[in-house]
DNA sequence: GGGTATTTGTCCGTATGTATT
DNA sequence: AAATACATACGGACAAATACC
């Protein structure tokens, strides 16, 4: 046997569908039937739809049956957005641009805690391990899909100047011209750390995605005119439907211009 | 049964390694030690070590045993370097500052082929579905470990200019000082698009990863004086040991101060 | 090199639980 | 309530990889 049945079964599978036998959305034969096709055990043919599964390729369904996953239109964030843009509101520390035109952001209310610094979290904002920090969190949504979900930490004593970092609620025009304002602080830029890694159970629940998937997890460190840290931004998106684009150099075109209809067809989302 | 048993046991592990009962790298007990620990059958024990093998907790080695990972130390890839350093020969088309003072960065001597543009080339070199692109194809290594997997797509009228891009050999002191002094093409930007999928068997393979690991893929798209499309690159990084870093305004501080030692000691790796 | 013990990998059949229709 | 389909769990058998003598 050059490859495991299972791992034969499995790749029959994945031929079909992207041969187009088996449409996105459609639904498998189900694990008897394949059992019988395959002249296999049931345990098998279970064990090669895991295999898809853990690849996103498919998804099962209790008392339904197994299916050909559906991608949605991935949502495209400009992490290089310009800086005098960026200050529009919390939900805008991220401008998601591409195929958003005719989409629409949300978020919920920010839930606003005061909390010992972790360490990554210390680090980035250079204070001590454990010293107290502002974390504001929320859940983001486009289109009612759920986006990604973001937490926002500031040095506590930020709190004695900057009042309403303590409030659940959201800061208008922006918490970065809200810090200008009572505290002094111009945002010059800031630095984006991109990690990936698999979710944990909040995040599985959040973005329905099953245990083994991954997320982008990305670290946003801003920075005042003095070069200090002056927020750290954490925000989680699930690798499935989010993407990012860097632009370095002046005159980069639009991305729109790297899409066309063909690729929508085949990789089909809310157009579709 | 509030939870699988399969579940409850994973979890205990998990909570075994994140306790340091078991330091990373130890061996776990046996399969079958295990199944008597947890009065459970052998499967059940060995649906609980997939769960934490695939999100590369631990791993399995055939005729071996179960240890726990070794998380190498991350390598970390600045997506804005300075255009003015860019250029400083193929492989550093992507600069990997952070923690690599050390490390040495090799790659193999480029594979060339011709080949018809896929769509997500063409797109992006906006050239006609179908059309013969050049690629140049490189693996890359830090230090001995496989790093990334990496193709330049050019079109194939650059080779009337620029002969030497059909040779499988490096082009010194870069190709795109050599496209300026052959084409008179200037590199004034580029644009990465960041998206991660899981790894294929290639990839799987080369990295030594697990076949439901994923993988960063990253197609940079640079532009020449005319902001036309002049070199697409699409370069390929296991999440595991890759990380990036934006930079956004003027004046962002050295990366390195977020790092203190204390964090290296619970994310060991070639320093350990 | 060969043989043996150990350990994980594959595959099977069966029974029962849980979610959905 | 009944039927359907996937999820969990068990026990057994043999294969394949590795280590050790």
């Amino acid at each position: 046997m050059a490859q495991p049945m299972y791992q034969q079964i499995a790749e029959d599978l994945r031929t079909k569908i992207a041969s187009g036998i088996l449409k996105r959305g459609a639904q498998l034969p189900t694990e008897v039937e394949l059992r019988d096709q395959y002249e296999a055990s049931r345990n098998t043919v279970r064990d090669a739809i895991k295999r898809l599964t853990s690849q996103g390729l498919i998804e099962t369904k209790p008392g339904q049956g197994t299916f050909v996953s559906v991608k949605i239109d991935p949502f495209v964030t400009v992490l290089t957005a310009d800086l005098t843009e960026v200050d529009k509101g919390e939900g805008a520390t991220y401008l998601s641009k591409v195929n958003a035109e005719h989409r629409e952001a949300s978020m919920t209310v920010p839930k606003v805690e005061v909390q010992p610094a972790a360490a990554e979290i210390a680090n980035r904002l250079r204070v001590p391990l454990g010293q107290p920090v502002v974390s504001r969190h929320q859940k983001r949504f486009i289109d009612e899909v759920p986006w990604s979900l973001q937490t926002s930490f500031y040095p506590f004593e930020f709190t004695k100047g900057a009042v309403r970092l303590l409030m659940a609620e959201n800061i208008e025009p922006g918490v970065v011209h809200y810090l200008g304002e009572t505290m002094g602080l111009a945002q010059i830029g800031w630095r984006d750390w991109i990690t990936a890694r698999s979710a944990d159970n909040n995040e599985q629940a959040f973005f329905r995605i099953s245990h083994d998937s991954t997320v982008f997890e990305i670290f946003r460190t801003a920075f005042d005119q003095h070069k200090k840290p002056m927020r750290v931004t954490v925000t989680v998106f699930p690798t499935d439907r989010n993407q990012f684009i860097v632009n370095v150099g002046d005159g980069i075109p639009d991305p729109r211009y790297e899409e066309n209809p063909e690729e929508y067809d085949e990789k089909p989302g809310m157009t579709a």
